[in-house]
DNA sequence: CTGAAAGCGCTAACAG
DNA sequence: CTGTTAGCGCTTTCAG
């Protein structure tokens, strides 16, 4: 019995050509109902197997959302519903470090229930600080029901909601954070350099607002200390985490009348453009030249010779997150609310005791 | 005549304990109506430039929505307006393949005027297949106003809104698509093996049931015809696109009392499954064994040896996706609803010529 | 130039 | 067991 009401002006009714096509044949709650010839509150409880409703209106009203391919909108859903059991993730870009940071968070979201949405900014820098407010205003209470900040370059949001920051550019926050551990890092790759017999070690540093960049050169310095190697202030050049502008630095550093033996480079892709820059000048590396990077993103294994980097374990950070936020949402209490995580060395092919033209 | 009836119990109004603290404190249309001492249509039009307000108002409200702060909430616009100006890209997870689409997506939504957001259905094998259709039909015509499928498992969505699908898995489908030229590129792979002077060329198949596991195939089998070598049926070994079995397959094959000279595998995670059973077995490549893979994700240029591979333009398919749908909304008549992207070579370290003990 | 009112699609009381 | 009703936050006619 599934429509033969006898002398109605349903004319059109069935699947196909009631649903206009102009705004996407979106199926509304409405027209399962008038469908089914039950009032929309049914189709609401049947929806969302609420009791009270008996099995025969129940099938009917089944088999009428399955042949129509009714799915209740998300966005209707949200603005009624407090609860969206669907976890934001906010990126000023889908780049490198971010889709990792992605697929840890992908990986731990897998069993709590909630699923993932991720929003990017579009790398549109004329606004691209204040994008994390924004967003957050735009998403929070009702698309979703928690955050994961990306690298935001502002943390002192005043949000109250559940919001967790992975690698905020900027100052510790009051926010929950998930970072790794930039100064014993630094110290590490700078490490590696010295306990290879380099001395006048040179760093391409990273952008000077940013904390990320700031514990690194902190870590180049401290590294030298404790070796009781002296920092020759000269060996510092700006690449403020700009590929042209690393190229530039490296140019520097290499046409000094006493070049360094070794750069440390304050992420990847400064250390890539440092390589390159020696290949231009003719400077072998890793004979002429050791470099170390930061970061250990896919590109570094592939470039010529694989660099050496300070790894630091991007899907670790968004699992991390991720943990946090939902254990923030379930109203817990964060043992840790900033959690910092260990750097590793990868050895490459970008770093030789020195003098040995390996 | 806002609210001044007399004797109601509206005890609670106004501005402060209204609004609940759990949610999470976001700032609506109507608390910066309240306190600019407008009405909530005034602020709707200052926020959305519309014409018809003073400029005294218009700054003295700006100034309110600036101070608390205020961001129109994207769900309930999206439930009023027809166009939201975002693009959904549905993936079944945050993987490798998945991610490097994203970043092209991300690449080209650029200039367009959209925003990105990105699904994932959180990789939930249960209810994987129909994901697409479910999603599809909970954020298309509210949330987004075009979506990207991407490895789709169905492809006959009934769906008429904007939709591009990538690298479908089944059939070539209704929807418009973009996706790698996977015969041609299987052709490549084999053809470089046989040019090496292999002629016991094996093969790890990939899951029976998707075209582009299907189109490798017969590329393997075409490139053989067209070089008349004959195809000897047992060098051929279900790997089904899964590492475990994959590495069954290879086993299989290098176990043979003659065993292939060469591997070509239907894709990466399979040619590296190769590369550790070869490992295992004793078996040097390229000396004894040449390997070559298809995809060229991230992870095979880390293998031990480096994977020569057929690479597919990943990037590329999320970039051409987004230009075909962006031009799908604006109404255009798209030239080519199939694209197909050409593959490349990527040669590394696992093939040598036949014999030569590199 | 400004505000009151009607809904977008849905859920959750509350009546029948 | 079922339907009516009142909004979620916002945009948009349409009156004042």
């Amino acid at each position: 019995m599934t429509g033969d009401v006898e002398e109605n002006t349903v004319t059109q009714q069935g699947t196909g050509p009631s649903a206009p096509l102009g705004g996407g044949g979106r199926v509304t709650m409405q027209q399962v109902a008038l469908e089914a010839g039950v009032s929309i509150s049914t189709v609401s409880k049947v929806m969302n197997g609420r009791y009270g409703v008996s099995s025969q209106t129940f099938d009917h009203v089944t088999e009428v959302i399955n042949r129509l391919g009714y799915e209740t909108s998300l966005v209707a859903r949200s603005l009624r519903n407090a609860r969206t059991n669907v976890i934001g993730v906010l990126v000023a870009d889908f780049e490198p470090f971010s889709t990792e940071v992605l697929k840890g968070a992908a990986d731990a979201i897998r069993g709590t229930g909630y699923e993932l949405v991720a929003y990017s900014a579009g790398g549109r820098f004329d606004e691209h600080v204040g994008w994390e407010r924004r967003y957050l205003s735009r998403v929070m209470g009702t698309l979703v029901d928690g955050a994961v900040l990306v690298t935001p370059t502002v943390t002192d949001v005043q949000y109250d909601g559940p919001v967790v920051a992975v690698d905020p550019h900027t100052g510790r926050s009051s926010l929950p954070t998930v970072a790794a551990d930039n100064l014993q890092g630094a110290r590490m790759g700078v490490d590696h350099l010295l306990s290879l017999g380099h001395r006048r070690i040179g760093m391409v540093t990273g952008r000077a607002d940013l904390v990320s960049a700031q514990l690194r050169e902190r870590g180049y310095r401290e590294a030298h200390a404790a070796a009781g190697v002296p920092v020759d202030e000269s060996l510092l050049a700006d690449g403020a985490f700009d590929p042209e502008q690393a190229r530039e630095a490296a140019r520097t550093l290499l046409g000094m009348a006493e070049p360094p033996t070794a750069i440390f480079a304050a992420n990847d892709l400064s250390a890539l453009s440092t390589l390159e820059v020696a290949a231009e000048l003719g400077v072998e590396v890793p004979g002429q030249l050791s470099v170390v990077g930061f970061d250990n993103i896919p590109e570094s294994a592939l470039s010529h010779p694989p660099l050496t980097t300070v790894q630091q374990p991007m899907r670790q950070l968004g699992h991390d997150a991720i943990a946090m936020l939902v254990a923030l949402i379930a109203g817990e209490q964060l043992d840790e609310t900033h959690v910092t995580l260990d750097t590793t060395l990868v050895l490459r092919r970008t770093t030789a005791t020195l003098g040995d033209a390996s």
